[in-house]
DNA sequence: TTGAAAGCGCTAACAG
DNA sequence: CTGTTAGCGCTTTCAA
């Protein structure tokens, strides 16, 4: 194995000398610095990570916590992840999964360990258990996600947070759909797991939507569903027969999106004439339904990139801290159109507690 | 920071004995090893994965190699992330996600700043060029796939790979519809882009579909397509407009089942009536379907636990190298049955190149 | 602009 | 069964 000592000896500087061409730190000779470079490539040198940890007690590794828990869709996280690495490997760090329900320990963990500088945090609960871990904790963290039902009432208090305008996002699709003279609409949301979870980002969606609903003075109706055709067929069939005046769609979860266009293509209701949908989703899901979908897009891409960069930032010393959400933007595509007149109306109606209307 | 030094003062020992108590490399008598423990945890000691890594050359780290390129299924690919994760961590290591087009740079980075004791490489093709870094390493790997069109060619000298045996999961699948009286079978394969790249466990299946075909004398068509409704109605279309005689489907492309089986009901083909669909994909893909499949299962959590215990056990000074195929399994489900009789035969043919006679 | 030297926290001979 | 000690390879004061 080549070490600094071989690069310095071969080049004929000192150690040190070595080192600071390599971090910059201190200005060098050009002459010096261009030896030095010739003997690091010559010799093929790479600096031992374990032995610049233990000196520096800086690793170059961020640890991304990304629990897999069910009803997640795992594509959207997936692509949480590439930009996270993307975007790490872009500032010169590596990033370490963590997937386990491992929770509060993983964070102590890579706390204790010096496993890595800094940590992303995913599938953020209200009250999330990790929570106390993060604010004790000496190295910076950022969450994507809030652990709140709401971002008025988040106490997110020593605590760096990323994420969608989830809250906002909901409020806009019902926004749209009322727009265009819906008065009847219903809400297929995440699996009744993600909710019974207290998952932020559903919870945030759902506060959003019936302050909109609230409003704007529409009914609405929410129905946690699995991302299967038969859960998805129960869940519509029965918001029809109970409230027949519903002319109005929000999905939230993109396993039900075909099942649900399928549902209703096959329940002879047309899209958008007789029923609107409106999806929150990734753009490309939206755009390659088997009806492209007017929806709020779920930036992934942009919020992994959001979250490395201020770690980042953060491990440089920066602060720049608190709440930071995206502003969520509604394309509309061939799913939505006006009401059809004269559709009768109907009460705000609720299924998962928390007091509907 | 807590540091081993802190703990042996605190149990009154030397730092040494500290570290056998951890390692368990040596015997302690069990009144000091008590004592040591109670400081650990009194102290709230963890060793720093830093120094650790720097003294034994060892760092508790396995590189998963995990290109995302275009074309690939997501879901299946996280799920054999989450297996090589979990199983990872009940060996005491963590797993450092790579999923950059790096390659062979990766691997030389991995190797040379000994960032991690060994990796997982995934997404192979054929000619990988990362498979000269490999061979080079001093560090153990194991691939995910073979880098081969066929398990009898492979060129895995000093290579160890895991993978389902996906020559024998195509021709499994041959079997099972000429089993059935099928004489004409079409396949939808993964989308062209992965053919493209050489991507070895789409070609290995393709041999094993063309050999099971030739013995058999069945016809068969093969057609790359890209998972949304456009190509497969595209693909679909045309195979039946070329050879009406097709009775028999093979997917294997897990995003494609849906919208080929959502097409199928629109063209009032009756599924397994009028055509009969094997799938290769996950269970869990095979189960939900609108039709439930007959399918070979892919076992992406077998092959993530698979690969990290042969590279646990290779770290561990063991040599299981070599090849390990696991063989498939294909379980009838409500899409196949036999072939309605009297229904024409048609050549073999091919649209890849490969010169599918 | 460069060098010398003292660690960073842990492991693993070597010695008892 | 336990202690002493010499590093692992790099960073970073302190000096020049």
């Amino acid at each position: 194995m080549v070490t600094l000592a071989d690069v310095a000896r071969h080049a004929g500087v000192s150690a040190s000398t070595v080192s600071y061409v390599l971090s910059g730190k201190r200005s060098i000779s050009a002459a010096t610095r261009e030896r030095i470079q010739h003997s690091i490539d010559t010799l093929g040198y790479r600096p031992h990570a374990g032995a610049r940890a233990l000196a520096s007690s800086r690793t170059g590794i961020l640890a991304l916590m990304m629990p897999l828990r069910t009803g997640l869709y795992v594509p959207v996280l997936m692509e949480i992840a590439m930009a996270v690495t993307t975007t790490a490997r872009s500032h010169g760090y590596d990033v370490l999964l963590l997937t386990g329900e491992e929770g509060p320990e993983a964070v102590r963990r890579v706390e204790g360990s010096a496993i890595a500088d800094a940590m992303i945090v995913m599938d953020v609960g209200i009250d999330d258990p990790r929570l106390p871990c993060l604010r004790e904790a000496a190295r910076p963290s950022v969450l994507i996600g809030l652990p709140t039902e709401s971002a008025e009432a988040a106490d997110t208090a020593g605590l760096d947070c990323v994420d969608l305008d989830f809250e906002a996002a909901g409020a806009r699709c019902v926004d749209h759909l009322a727009g265009l003279g819906h008065t009847g609409i219903a809400v297929l949301g995440e699996p009744p797991a993600v909710y019974e979870r207290g998952t932020g980002f559903a919870a945030r969606t759902l506060t959003g939507l019936r302050a909109a609903a609230g409003a704007h003075g529409v009914g609405l109706l929410h129905r946690p569903v699995d991302g299967t055709y038969a859960a998805v067929t129960a869940a519509v069939t029965r918001i029809f027969e109970e409230r027949p005046g519903t002319t109005g769609l929000v999905v939230q979860n993109e396993a039900a999106v075909e099942p649900l266009l399928a549902l209703l293509r096959h329940q002879r209701r047309a899209v958008p004439e007789d029923v609107s949908v409106v999806a929150i989703c990734p753009d490309q899901i939206a755009l390659h339904a088997s009806v492209p979908l007017t929806a709020v897009s779920v930036p992934a891409r942009e919020i992994g990139r959001l979250a490395v960069e201020r770690l980042v930032r953060r491990l440089a010393g920066e602060e720049p801290r608190g709440t930071e959400l995206i502003a969520p933007r509604l394309t509309a595509r061939a799913s939505t159109g006006p009401a059809a007149p004269g559709v009768p109306s109907a009460r705000t109606e609720d299924r998962h507690g928390h007091g509907g209307h």
